[in-house]
Order: structure tokens, then sequence, then C-alpha cells
DNA sequence: CAAAAAAAGCGACCATGGTCGATTTTTCTT
DNA sequence: AAGAAAAATCGACCATGGTCGCTTTTTTTG
């Protein structure tokens, strides 16, 4: 038998995530040290580094947990077979109230994942591939209805539209936005033009 | 006369910011601890606290310091009145070779640029606004000669093309992509898919 | 110009993320 | 099963960003 190991090692990380689950939801990310982090878990602190590269790492981690919650949550909102532009914004708007419930929560969690460190590069990626992943699937679908080009790639697509969002994500936090229906404008704003593009030659289509 | 003070704090600013250049330039932002910043400069660790709130700060108007002479160096190179793309991607493309000309350096300035911390709001919207100046020149431009839709708020326009931008930048840091090529390569598709739209009606446009 | 108020400067100090070398536990070898 | 090798764990320790309360310098008041 030489599970034993491995089991044990699945029980150290667990205790580690149930450590972060807790103090993270009670105090805060930044509120939470480290210490604390090991205290609570009963490992030392060095162990939890056995586990996790960072702080950030963990906190991705923790992140990485609730993001099927919230995505299954988004699905059931969603109709599959409503208008793109439709789609796209229950996504984001939800996506967008996940992240800035908590300030900090959301800051950490967007550089984190948009801009990420060498040591976080990984954990980072695990998150991206299911949100296009999410993405892809609306995407495919509205192609199939005609509703998109389809001599595009995919990612180049979902990037597009990922773009848009990240950036009003940032006007957010530099403070150009404040209530969540600005942003549901810019948002739509956004998705219009990049649906219609931004060459005047290509522009009566709204006129059917 | 009560500009001593004036002067006195004016003097000691401009030590911090040459000894930041210094530092910074010789050994990176991230072995430059604060401590020997203020050795440097010949101030005490807690008179820089009182210019800066965070280590970031610095690091931020270190940056603006560069920024003019960056901007004024790709407008040399840039044709005013080239098409639009061509621009754009000149700009784009040398933006992002000074961002990544060292790796800690460009995730730096680009996390605080996109998802600023409250201390740094301030500081990250001054250099924004700066380049959405130049930005919206370009644009400007643009629409003039009648590349650009002119119904459009000009700072959506920025924002659409200046997301594509960031979501290229964020490729990299992920890893998506490793060659300047591939970089311009990419920007180049996006670029194309704002100009033209993502739907399939306005679609002809390219066979003139 | 003296005294009081305000501003700026200082470095010892604190909190905390992360590392290191030694120790314990598990697995492999024979 | 005994000893060696490998993996995991540990907490004291380090480096550093940022704070606090005190001191010095400048300005204001009268």
């Amino acid at each position: 038998m030489s599970g034993l190991r491995e089991t044990k090692k699945r029980k150290t990380r667990q205790a580690i995530m149930d450590a972060a689950i807790k103090l993270f939801s009670e105090k805060g990310f930044k509120n939470t040290s480290v210490d604390e982090l090991s205290k609570t878990a009963g490992v030392g602190k060095s162990t939890i580094y056995g586990y996790f590269h960072t702080k950030n790492e963990i906190f991705l981690a923790f992140c990485e947990d609730q993001i099927d919650f919230v995505f299954s949550d988004l699905a059931k909102k969603r109709d599959p077979e409503a208008p793109l532009k439709e789609q796209l914004l229950t996504l984001f708007m939800g996506q967008f109230r996940y992240v800035t419930k908590n300030y900090d929560f959301g800051r950490i969690l967007s550089r984190e994942m948009v801009f990420p460190k060498e040591l976080t590069i990984e954990k980072s990626n695990d998150i991206s591939e299911r949100y296009l992943n999410a993405l892809g699937e609306i995407l495919t679908r509205a192609i199939s209805r005609n509703e998109l080009r389809d001599d595009l790639e995919l990612l180049y697509i979902s990037g597009h539209f990922y773009a848009l969002y990240i950036i009003v994500l940032s006007a957010w936090y530099e403070r150009r936005f404040q209530s969540e229906q600005e942003i549901e404008q810019a948002l739509q704003k956004l998705l219009s033009q990049a649906m219609e593009g931004l060459s005047p030659s290509n522009r009566k289509q709204d006129m059917v």
C-alpha cells in the first residue's frame, strides 16, 4: 500500500483549503495571514508552501472552488436561445457582480487572471480555460444560429468579447463608472460596436 | 518669503525620484527596497511615504517620467496619414515593446494601470489620460478621413481598441504567445474584427 | 522677534510573506 | 525486517513594506 502518502497529502491540502475558505470568507483575503491560515489548518507554515507557491495562489484555488458554483448559477439564468448580445450581457454582468462583491477580492483575482505572475500562471490558466469554454459554447451556438460570422477563429471571438468585458471592469476600478447600470450600458454599447464594426462601410445594417 | 518650504519639498521629491530612476533602472523594481531608496535619496524612510502612498506609486511616477519620451519616440515612427490600422499597430506594438522590455516591470505597470488600487488610482489615471489623448488624436483624424464611423463616442472607440491591446498583452503574460510576431498577428486579426464587425450581416465589404 | 502652530523629517518598530536547515514520516531496496 | 532514500513537515528566521510617535524646521500670530 503505497497510497498512504497520497491520502495524507490530499487530507492536508483539503485542510488548508478549508481553512482558506473559512478565513477568507470570514475576514477577507488581506486580513488573513499565512500564519493564521497554517494555525487554523493545523499544519506548519512552510507545509502550506509545499502545496502553493504564494498566498495569491491559495486565493486562486479558493476562487476556482467557487467558480463552478457561480457558473452553474449563471447557466440557470441564461436562456441558451436568447440573442447573443443578451446572453453575453448576462454572463458578463454575472461575472462582474461576483468579482466586485468585494473590492479587493475582485482586484486581486482580476490582476492574477489577466496579468499572472510566473508562479501563478498555471492556476490562472486553469480558471481561464473554464471561462473560455463557457464562452465558447455560447459563441458556437450563436454561429450555428448565424448570429456570428463563421469565418473567424473561435478563440479570437472569445478574446474580443472578453476584452470588452475586461476594459469595462477596468473602467470600474478606475472609478470611471460607479453604478451597475452604467457598467451595463457601457457593455451594451461596446458589444454593439463589436457586432456592427467600427468601419463606416458596414453601417446601414441596422435598418434591416 | 513663504516659498522656502515649497522649494525644499520640490527638492526632496526630486531626490527621491532621482534615486528611483537610478535604482529601478540599475537593479529593477523588485530588487530595490524602500530602505535603499531612502538611503540613496538621502532622506528618511517615512519621508518617502509623505510623498508617495506606496512603493508602487513611486514606480508609477517613474513610469510617468518615461512615458513622454516613449510617446514622442512613437510619434516619430508613426505616419499620421497612414491607414488607421497601421497606426494603431505601430502604437500598440511600441507600447508592447516598452512594457515588456522587462517582465516584472510590465506586469506591475499593467496591473496598476488596469486594476489600480484605491491609493494609486490618481497616478494611474494621470497616465491613462495621456494615453487616451494620444489615441484619441489618431482616432479623430481617422474619423475625419472617414475611416471610422462618426456616430460613436470617441471614448468608446478608444476603449474598444485599447481593450484589444490589453487582451493581447494579457495573452502574452499567460504565455499564449511567445514571439513578438505572434503578438502582432493577433493584434492585426483583432483590429480587423473590430473594424469589420463580428456580425455576419456586414461582411462582404472586403470585396469592395 | 518670541512663542505657538503647522508642516516635514526621522528611524526604531511592527506585521507578514516567504525561505532554510533540521526532523519526522513514508516508501523503496535487499 | 532493517537500513537507506525520498518525500513531507516543521517553526525559527529573514527581508521588507509600511506605521508611529517623537524631533526639527518653517510659517504664522500678535
